[in-house]
DNA sequence: CGCAATCATCGAACCGGTTCAACGATCAGG
DNA sequence: CCTGATCGTTGAACCGGTTCGATGATTGCG
């Protein structure tokens, strides 16, 4: 393999003027640049990443920390990831993707090692042990997910809150009296997933407010467990008229449930969703949904992430906690209750 | 960050000193050892990943490149992912996830730069213009998919012909006469998908041997397609008693329209698809299959790869085409087919 | 015509590891 | 007491880039 030295003494050049006419960081005469890269060409010159980051203290590569716990819907965060590699590819960067269950050690040695640029964390937790490793590290980091203490770091999240009261507010407006929200499994909540708990509290606030019954309960994350919850609650709150799901898992398998109880939707009930359109085409989900939007996410994360890893400047800018406003996408599964449908 | 020098002045030793003391590639007494040791924890020393790589050649980094395309389906290709990232850390390797549309740059890119020590590809296609450039890198390479030409890699894929021939022969045994076989969507096969037409001539071939009459179709990928193109063909041969389903996303979207159209399984139509078992927890997919075991394939390919890698006797080993031999997993959607129970 | 400014190029140092050849100290054997 | 082997340690070179300060050639100006 050709290395610039190679490449200098092909084009009869010093290793240094060979690095200037290809960086373009000082003048070179239009004569010597063009021998240079001919040589380049030639030799098929590609410059060495090792030597390159240990001379620029630059890897162009980011870290991405996700975890694939039993309870999450892994589908669900292939969009995050892909949000992610793509974004970064467009910028320059490659992605160096971490799956490790310990994701304090995975984070200390990408970031120590100096393998990565930057490092975006997903799945945070509220009080996420990572956090602190990743405001001492000398990279910059962003988040996607809220945690309770957002200091020193970008955060990049779906408003949760907000999620919950446009559910609600929804389904008030068509007249529906008693809801149930469908959240993910409690364990999710004891492992400190905020979004379960941010988006519920506040949709029980809003019904509280309204007046509204809302049954808001814990949901599961696999068969069969999804299926007997599911015909378990419909059976024990017949009054029900509108679910609320803020849970992937839950979503995909209610359509086969409905059939099977021969409920028809929005008639018997009305349904409202929480994940992303294309999540919705993947599992054919014919509700209407608050759009998590996980590829915006990723990207807005990644691109904030390289804004501090290239620019001094922006090194030193206030540290941003940017939610995205859910909007409703309208699949019509939702419609006024009809009297005792069910 | 403190550098291999801190550590050794620290420790009031020499730089090879402490590198050797660190690595154990000599003898060091118990003594110098100890300090060492000491003041590397002292300085919470972690070696620079690219110095490390300028000085040793290796980045204890694979790549593993993906594509996702829109006609295959996303969250099926999630597992092979896993698959290859979990085993290469167990092995001691980090892995930089590639998503780029033009892989044949980003190989290059990944290879040439020497950023990786091994590169395991997916997605292949018959005449896959990644392999030339894969064999001439410097890096040992794995596929994951079995292309037209295997020469110069280690290839490790489902027996997709076996696949075929297994699933027509369960249903042939219990007295299935008609049947359809549908694959993925034919853009896959243009691309050069060998998969399909693989598992397909070889259960084409079985079916003529056995004098079945075997309608052979290709898929959709998204809906609302695929829930009309299976609508269609139910309507189009009523005569058929048995569904051998090649697609993850027509295997996904198969419940929701026999629920629909009244039809029950087995007891109206046999069905056995090829995905796996974790695709068919996270689906909700009440089918027997044959299992695809992607985590085992991509966790074979990474140990192959690692081997190389890791050992000069180990590359010079002949290259290896291993195939996973198909297995039913029996969730009890087949059964005899009743007299004119369509 | 001479001096200063400008320009393109070069040599050397540096980034942070690893590794080789050589060195001095210790010890055993003759 | 001298020699040779053994052991632990060291200085220097190297991996392949980037970058700084210096150099010599050219040009512009008075």
């Amino acid at each position: 393999m050709a290395t610039i030295g190679d490449v200098a003494r092909e084009a009869g050049v010093s290793r240094s003027t060979a690095s200037y006419a290809l960086s373009g960081k000082r003048p070179i005469s239009e004569e010597v640049r063009r021998r240079v890269l001919a040589a380049a060409e030639a030799l098929a010159y590609t410059p060495n990443a090792g030597a390159r980051a240990l001379a620029t203290a630059q890897t162009k590569v980011l870290g991405l920390l996700a975890q694939f716990h039993e309870d999450e819907f892994a589908p669900a965060m292939l969009q995050y990831i892909l949000g992610v590699t793509n974004t970064a590819r467009d910028l320059g960067y490659d992605t160096l993707l971490v799956t490790e269950a310990d994701g304090e050690r995975a984070l200390r040695r990408i970031t120590d090692s100096r393998m990565v640029d930057g490092v975006i964390l997903m799945n945070i937790a509220q009080e996420d042990a990572r956090l602190p490793i990743l405001r001492a590290a000398p990279q910059p980091g962003a988040l996607v997910g809220l945690p309770g203490d957002c200091s020193g770091l970008d955060v990049f999240d779906l408003d949760f809150e907000e999620a919950g009261r446009v559910m609600v507010d929804h389904l008030h407006r068509l007249g529906h009296r008693e809801l149930i929200l469908i959240s993910h499994p409690e364990h999710v909540v004891e492992r400190g997933g905020a979004y379960v708990w941010r988006l519920r509290d506040a949709a029980l606030e809003r019904a509280r407010q309204l007046g509204l019954t809302l049954h808001a309960v814990y949901g599961e994350s696999r068969q069969p467990a999804v299926g007997r919850l599911l015909n378990g609650l419909l059976d024990a709150y017949p009054a029900a008229t509108g679910l609320l799901i803020n849970n992937e898992a839950v979503a995909a398998a209610l359509p086969s449930v409905t059939y099977q109880r021969g409920q028809r939707v929005p008639g018997d009930l009305s349904v409202i969703g929480r994940y992303s359109a294309d999540f919705a085409a993947t599992f054919s989900l014919p509700y209407s949904f608050i759009e998590s939007a996980p590829d915006r996410l990723g990207s807005m994360a990644v691109r904030q992430l390289v804004r501090r890893v290239e620019s001094t400047a922006a090194r030193k800018e206030p540290f941003v906690v940017r939610f995205i406003s859910p909007e409703l996408a309208d699949r019509g599964s939702t419609a006024p209750p009809r009297p005792h449908s069910r």
